[in-house]
DNA sequence: ATAATAACGAGA
DNA sequence: CTCGTTATTATC
């Protein structure tokens, strides 16, 4: 039933009428008439008897294209117990809406086919645990990781095409990586990429792995600059009409004619931004995902699922391949290598250092960074002499500078370390000028407040990031030509000569042959962001800037403009951010953050929050932290459970969320689970 | 939403 | 005890 509300997320019944028996097959969209007035719906199966005593006939099925198929029909239900939502809203989000003319073109003379899901753990009908990928390898059933090289010795059946594997030659686990995707065994990696590192074309040959072994595969990646570069790079490698890209901003009829094309098993190959994740793909063998740190990963809409969960969820439901790819390595996907679902795919240190521009960091000096006078004062000495260089050399210089609109926080006035609540770890913020720090978790007053960093006791506000203009640092190197590549307008390559060239994070062109000099400038400003994950996110985006200039026996260097000490500065400097994630993960088990535990935010009137968690029977060993004041006078409640208790918390959300919408309470509550920001 | 149903209370 | 009103609950 396509309607939103909790309480009817369940199956109902309907009798088929003759003229629609041959129409009505499983996975068609169809309209019902249901408490007096006709909804959309979905067929989901057949059945010979129904337990219910009286039924009503089946209104239209508004096409006859199955365009949900069993595999994610399936998949959809464990993403909404997963994340307290329902299954209409999964499949909103799952299946484009319908584009008639879109459909005629398509669907022409090649049915959908519906072959079983190969192999295939049944998540056996509990909302158990045991559905979800990066729990504990206490359900037996994640064999997980790469075979080893030896293992691997004649189990593959012959003739089956064997793909070069290229670049990942570099990479110790990665020719047994592909030859297991072409034996359609389930291998998942987690996959850090070399500096300089061409992502497209390995995950290109990954996908031609899976080809090649007769299988499908999904790839999500964040933009539409990443799928712009992973579209040509699969094109080179596969050829043309292989594969297509599913993407929200193609619009709305070529995405469900790619949808359609798909479905219908026109190709086996879906590419896309999240929009993709629910591609149906036949003998899916391989999903995959690109940095998967980025948030544009999380989907905005309820019950807003994260590609990288839905992808491994997806992997688990049905025994395929996974690979979890970035420079930079989440928390998450550390987690997923430390429980052993996945097996780490990285190159050996003496090829990460070969392969790493020579990277150093320059003295923080707060003063000069924070001034926003003379352009002479705004860089450090040693990047201002770095970038000059590489000009003389006639190479391309990037600078990546943060774009504005940071939260305002507290940090400590002395090392800058963010201030954190002593109870329970939650950012502090200053509710007026002059106020007492107060926590944004739990209210709590700080009025002693002291660094546990440095025993420092005084504080203040941290600036919003300040945009560098190209003008300003055109000045600095007179003659040199200036690009930027920014919100407004995204470059995708420079040229190779010398040449500055001013980016935000994400937005950073690839150079013809690389950077001579990467400059990261500001950084400051992303580390003392009052989030969970301002390290991670700043070692991200330095490493994805980075791992644009040439290695150091090529001239490349990076100049990081932060203090070296600092935990992803090393993680940076060392090119190391499997040691960083895992510093984060334990970090985040102290602290009792995701992935550690599992949160749930609960959003909305004061009186409607603690009306939904009354209502709500969570697990015993649940905590419940808060509130604290959220936009718009509404208030925020975490719940948070250990791993172990996740589904039951959904359930228990989802269930009281249905508790509410029965009986109409009109002022709305957002349910959250997993949100990416926690303040 | 809306209709069926259970619960409740006032007046006979 | 019955009727009429209101809260509750299911909606195939």
């Amino acid at each position: 039933m396509d309607v939103p509300l909790p309480h009817l997320d369940r199956p109902f019944d309907y009798l088929v009428p003759e003229a629609l028996d041959a129409d009505a097959r499983p996975g068609v969209r169809v309209k019902v008439r249901f408490a007096g007035q006709l909804v959309d719906g979905w067929l989901l199966e057949r059945a010979e008897s129904s337990e219910h005593p009286k039924l009503a006939y089946l209104e239209k099925v508004v096409s006859p294209v199955p365009v949900l198929s069993p595999e994610v029909a399936r998949l959809a239900r464990a993403v909404a117990d997963r994340y307290a939502g329902s299954l209409a809203d999964v499949l909103r989000l799952a299946v484009p809406p319908r584009h008639a003319r879109a459909e005629k073109a398509v669907t022409t003379d090649t049915p959908p086919t519906d072959e079983p899901a190969p192999g295939g753990t049944e998540p056996d009908g509990s909302p158990a645990d045991g559905t979800e990928p990066d729990g504990s390898p206490a359900d037996g059933t994640a064999p997980g990781g790469v075979p080893s090289e030896a293992a691997d010795a004649g189990a593959r059946p012959g003739g089956r095409a064997e793909v070069d594997p290229r670049g990942w030659r570099d990479y110790p686990a990665g020719p047994a990586l592909l030859r297991a995707l072409t034996d359609g065994r389930p291998a998942r990696a987690v996959w850090s990429a070399l500096p300089g590192e061409d992502w497209a074309d390995r995950y290109a040959d990954a996908v031609a792995a899976t080809v090649a072994g007769g299988r499908g595969a999904v790839v999500v990646v964040a933009d539409a600059r990443d799928l712009d570069r992973l579209d040509a790079a699969l094109t080179a490698v596969l050829g043309a009409g292989r594969h297509v890209r599913l993407a929200a901003a193609d619009g709305p009829a070529r995405r469900y004619r790619a949808f359609l094309t798909a479905r219908t098993g026109g190709v086996d190959v879906v590419i896309g931004t999240r929009a993709a994740m629910f591609a149906p793909v036949r003998r899916l063998g391989l999903v995959a995902i690109w940095d998967d740190g980025d948030d544009l990963h999380a989907e905005p809409r309820a019950p807003y699922p994260h590609a990288r969960d839905v992808l491994l969820t997806r992997a688990q439901l049905g025994d395929i391949a996974a690979v979890v790819g970035g420079y930079a390595r989440t928390a998450e996907a550390q987690l997923l290598v430390e429980t052993g679902w996945a097996r780490e795919v990285v190159a050996d240190r003496a090829v990460v250092r070969a392969r790493t521009p020579a990277l150093a960091p320059t003295g923080d000096d707060p003063q000069l960074a924070r001034d926003p006078g003379a352009a002479s004062a705004r860089l450090p000495t040693l990047a201002w002499t770095t970038a000059r260089d590489a000009l003389r050399a006639d190479l391309p210089v990037l600078v990546q500078v943060p774009r504005r609109g940071y939260v305002p926080s507290v940090a400590c006035a002395d090392c800058r370390a963010p201030a954190r609540c002593p109870h329970c770890a939650g950012p502090l913020a200053l509710p007026s000028a002059q106020g007492t720090p107060a926590c944004r978790w739990c209210g709590r007053v700080a009025a002693a407040y002291a660094c546990p960093e440095c025993g420092g006791r005084r504080l203040r506000a941290s600036v919003t990031g300040a945009r560098r203009t190209a003008e300003e640092l055109g000045r600095a190197f007179p003659g040199v030509p200036v690009r930027t590549s920014g919100r407004e307008e995204v470059l995708a390559t420079v040229p190779g000569g010398a040449g500055l060239v001013i980016a935000t994070p994400g937005a950073e062109p690839v150079a013809e042959g690389g950077y001579g000099a990467v400059l990261l400038l500001d950084s400051w400003a992303l580390l003392t962001r009052a989030d969970l994950r301002a390290g991670e996110e700043a070692l991200r985006r330095w490493m994805a800037a980075a791992a644009l200039a040439r290695p150091g026996t090529a001239g490349g260097r990076v100049v990081v403009v932060a203090d070296g000490a600092l935990a992803p500065v090393q993680a940076l400097l060392r090119w190391d951010s499997a040691w960083f994630a895992a510093r984060e993960l334990a970090e985040r088990r102290e602290l009792g953050f995701p992935p550690a535990v599992r949160m749930a935010s609960v959003t909305g009137a004061a009186e409607a929050v603690a009306d939904l968690l009354a209502g709500a029977r969570l697990p015993g060993d649940a905590e419940v932290l808060g509130p604290v004041p959220a936009d718009e006078g509404r208030e925020r409640m975490l719940v948070r459970v250990p791993r172990s208790r996740a589904a039951a918390m959904a359930e228990a959300l989802h269930a009281a969320a249905g508790q509410r919408s029965a009986r109409k309470a009109a002022d709305p509550v957002r349910l959250q689970v997993d949100p990416l920001t926690l303040f």
